[in-house]
DNA sequence: CAGAGATGTTGCATTGACTGCACTATTGCA
DNA sequence: TGCAATAGTGCAGTCAATGCAACATCTCTG
């Protein structure tokens, strides 16, 4: 009976994809990928607005509370929102601007994120269809990124000199991640590989014609 | 808490700033004009999470339900959304494309954007304040921007040529964006005004340090 | 200037997202 | 086996948002 409840108890990051220690563990991320394709089908089926929570929990075969328990929104159970890139970003950042100028290093940064994506293969496909068919999902999608904007920021102005440190660094960041929602709408399109999209982005982009 | 209504029957545009046809269309405005402030001020004072729709409307005087007949969601009332500036762009855009290179022509719409976002006077440090405080209002507001880009985007596809001359239309749309909202977050940070911050974006970004 | 139609405002009821709380059910571990 | 930790659940409640129907107030025309 001890509740002892910590923190606002806010839907708590997935620890691993596949390799769950416990049975324990096992079995949440189990609910968890359920609850995700549950999500994902009901939408393509559906639509957005045609699916409620409830909707998702039951075809998961959970209560609505335990929805909510596991993820912020409706939307994110939708995208499958890990959650704690933010701080792997920020430090591969800080490794990287040792050996490299910010602007590569800051793409690499991106590159990496985008190819840790996780996606459970037999979601793949399903993802992607509802990413297309749903643009209020990439606006949240890339809403996600927004956050870890400006810890990038913050650390990218460090490495820089001058009394336009920090404008440089918004510039910079915010550039880089045009470059980044690019590479999604292009793959989307396209329909090939994220990363392989983002290789092109970039050397579309540094190609020159956007600069005259 | 994230709402993304898709509404169907939206509240509509409002008409003009001041001079405003009829009596009816002036106290219209007029009534719009309360409910933007009063969201401003109610922000402020206790933070977006401590407001409620209800609050707003009783502030203005008026009732929950025509707070909805005039804002889509309570953000947009603090934002004091127009929402016909989409149209407008794309108009525009085709006009400039006719005299001018792409990027430059995309650049001077954005620039006319900006220049016209309808401040009254009287709220514009209030607004000012309310964006620097709360981030998650400076996404729903890019998140404004983004509905009309993808119009932009076609419109740019068609006066490129070439294979890609969609990739280039998306990456530079995605830039421009991008150089915009640095002007934002500049134009905040410095507390100068958002076009001469544009301004200053785009020389520091085309002076070349970005792409080296 | 009267009356009809258009448009703004409101109350009411309802749906659906989300949250806090107290409680039960499992699981991990000593 | 016994107990602490933690996942899951039910319930009540808040708040955003919407449809609907009644009502109030212009606007415009004959």
């Amino acid at each position: 009976m001890g509740r002892v409840s910590q923190s606002h108890a806010l839907p708590e990051p997935d620890p691993g994809p596949a390799q769950a220690r416990g049975l324990r563990a096992q079995k949440k991320h189990q609910t968890r990928l359920a609850m995700h394709r549950a999500a994902l089908e009901l939408v393509v089926e559906k639509g957005l607005s045609g699916v409620t929570a409830q909707m998702i929990a039951e075809r998961a075969g959970v209560s609505t509370r335990t929805f909510f328990n596991h993820w912020a929104t409706k939307e994110s159970a939708i995208l499958g929102v890990v959650g704690d890139e933010g701080i792997r970003a920020v430090a591969s950042l800080r490794e990287k601007l040792e050996e490299m100028e910010a602007r590569d290093a800051l793409r690499a940064v991106l590159r990496e994120g985008i190819a840790n994506i996780p996606v459970d293969p037999g979601l793949r496909d399903l993802k992607k269809h509802v990413m297309a068919e749903e643009p209020s999902l990439q606006l949240i999608s890339s809403g996600n990124l927004h956050a870890m904007q400006n810890e990038l920021v913050d650390v990218i102005e460090e490495a820089l000199d001058g009394e336009y440190a920090r404008d440089h660094a918004v510039i910079l960041v915010q550039v880089s991640f045009a470059l980044t929602r690019s590479a999604f709408a292009i793959s989307m399109r396209r329909g090939i590989d994220l990363v392989r999209a983002f290789d092109q982005v970039i050397e579309l982009y540094d190609s020159g014609e956007f600069n005259r």
